[in-house]
DNA sequence: GATGAATGAGCTTTCATTCAT
DNA sequence: GATGAATGAAAGCTCATTCAT
């Protein structure tokens, strides 16, 4: 088995644990369980629980960053970009639903106790946005008075908050589609010039 | 003594110390000690550590609803009505920031860790959103076609956003009016109608 | 149950499982159970259990220091008092043997694991001795050319030594009071000057 | 490489691990670390970590042991022999520091944790005193009344309570010679018939 | 023989909760 | 009602030892 393999199922078992209890109701053994390893395994690839929620953090962001820079490169519009961006943040609950869930709410918690750790993946993401606001702009499509920092903020709280309303939900009244498109219609529409 | 003036001043302390530590960082002695009374004392105001989350929530969420529902109600534009909800949440921050730290983060926890629990008072809070967008369509104001259910959720998460922003930047690059002005402003611009 | 109480209970109940087990090998789990209290009781009165070590180790060394004061204080002569040291330390063996098992062991273990403790006590211990044998050298009775530091260590250490013998074996081969005797006997002719 | 090459190589490599952090704080990878071997030989060459500790301090002992009495026999006059042994056994700390370190901690330690095995080397070692004693007497030099078993503890115990000194102190006061000279002397002194 | 990844028992410490005062 | 000392379950982490390669 290669190394990577053991550390990429402690990843993925802690993720679906995560998911299922939150961070600080996981315990290392139910990780360990989950993944088929000793509790000891786990900490001959991370520091300690913590390291591995950050660690499991940042590569899971940097693939989903991966993902979508790959998809909004192939669009010369930004406006596609913009619905581009957050069909592809809303699919996420249908692909890897427990991550969803995990980024979720660990992004929050880490408000507090990741206090030193600067998030830069995910500001990373978030910064896609506002590239794409910034390109808008030059092309005279959206307005100039409109703050780049305002709107990615504001953007990724929109697509992140129709996330956790499908988390929570059993049976969500809306199909993501439906959701990602009423989303960045909106915001197309209050962003846009009005020659356009 | 009123035997409500201890609940709130254990409610008062324990916002301070989620704020500072996090829910589960927190102890309960934390709490005691900043609320100057016994641990045990604790016990007799609220069944568990996790009452005190709940409970709090409540209080404080129902305080915010009957804030802003007094000043939106004396607003006839629903557009006004957006605009000072926008404000009123992010003002939160300033007036409350502990508080607002809190709903912030236990917020999002509460996703896995409150996973039974409806949170019926949260839903209040964000329904304001969706009957002021429902307000606004049957005056012709607000496009028809736009769902209020995920207005609302999307609103609310630009909104909460900006707030975490704000909560974990030292030195906030925008004033707090500023920001619910663009955001508002940017909203509102996406779901007028054309001859608005 | 006064507070000291307990601490007294925890202290006594370390000394038995450390002089049974070692104190590596003395889980906190038995000195609780010894103590007949909780294992969070401990860490009531002890930061850890390194520090019930250290602490327990400063009282009776303390309480040790003040009874052989005691003792030489109501004596004139050094020769005399330099045999009521010695019956003292060897004493202990028998008043408090377990006691006097932990002082042993943990006295060298201290070597490595108490690096940074500069251990006060027992250095007031042994220079009880050197005291001795300056007021010895003074009055004349004793060699001026005896360094009163390598006595105290020689002496101290021919005791420690005879101590520890005794605890090893089963049926030591001589009295206490023999050994005692034996021992300050040969130091005081090897100390003494000649005319005495 | 010879078997045991790889044996001496774990030994010297324990020796010093020992005497940096103790036996218990000690790890076997800090060993194998130190030994450059991997984890696993070491247990090829012993059976666990205390067979390590016990090997090592039965060899370390076997070759102190043969040379003190190469340089006693070469004496005649016992007297002599006790200085040869006295200064022998404290430039082992200049010579092995850190296995001076070991053995006097070590040997403590056992007190406990070494319950069953009765330390035959340690006892051959310092019933080489009690051989010199004896040889005095019949001679006529030492006083016929002293008791070998008392006088090689106490003479052992008085030179390890200097090696400790040292050992613990940086900048010790006195001159390894000079100490050895004093203890042995005072010992000598306090040994000698009238005669002599 | 040599390796070092994997194991999992075992331990210290924490802290929510209780209850005698 | 109020207290806070006492409880003891629970969990993160370590590390001696094993064994497949």
């Amino acid at each position: 088995m290669r190394i990577s393999d053991k550390h990429q199922k402690i990843t993925q078992a802690a993720i679906k644990v995560f998911a299922r209890k939150g961070f600080f109701n996981a315990r290392i053994s139910d990780i360990a369980k989950e993944a088929k390893v000793a509790d000891g395994t786990i900490y001959l690839y991370f520091n300690n629980k913590y390291d591995i929620l950050i660690s499991m953090f940042e590569d899971e962001i940097g693939k989903i960053i991966l993902r979508v820079r790959l998809l909004i490169d192939q669009e010369e519009d930004p406006r596609k970009m913009m619905e581009i961006f957050a069909l592809n943040h809303l699919q996420l609950i249908e692909g890897k639903r427990d991550l969803a869930e995990v980024l979720q709410m660990e992004l929050r918690q880490s408000n507090k106790f990741m206090k030193e750790y600067r998030n830069k993946k995910f500001i990373e993401y978030i910064d896609i946005i506002s590239t794409i606001v910034r390109k808008g702009q030059k092309m005279g499509l959206f307005r100039q008075e409109l703050l780049p920092g305002i709107i990615k903020c504001a953007y990724f709280g929109a697509l992140d908050e129709m996330s956790r309303l499908w988390i929570l939900s059993q049976k969500p009244p809306y199909s993501i589609k439906e959701a990602a498109r009423q989303v960045s219609d909106m915001f197309l529409h209050g962003m846009m010039t009005r020659k356009t």
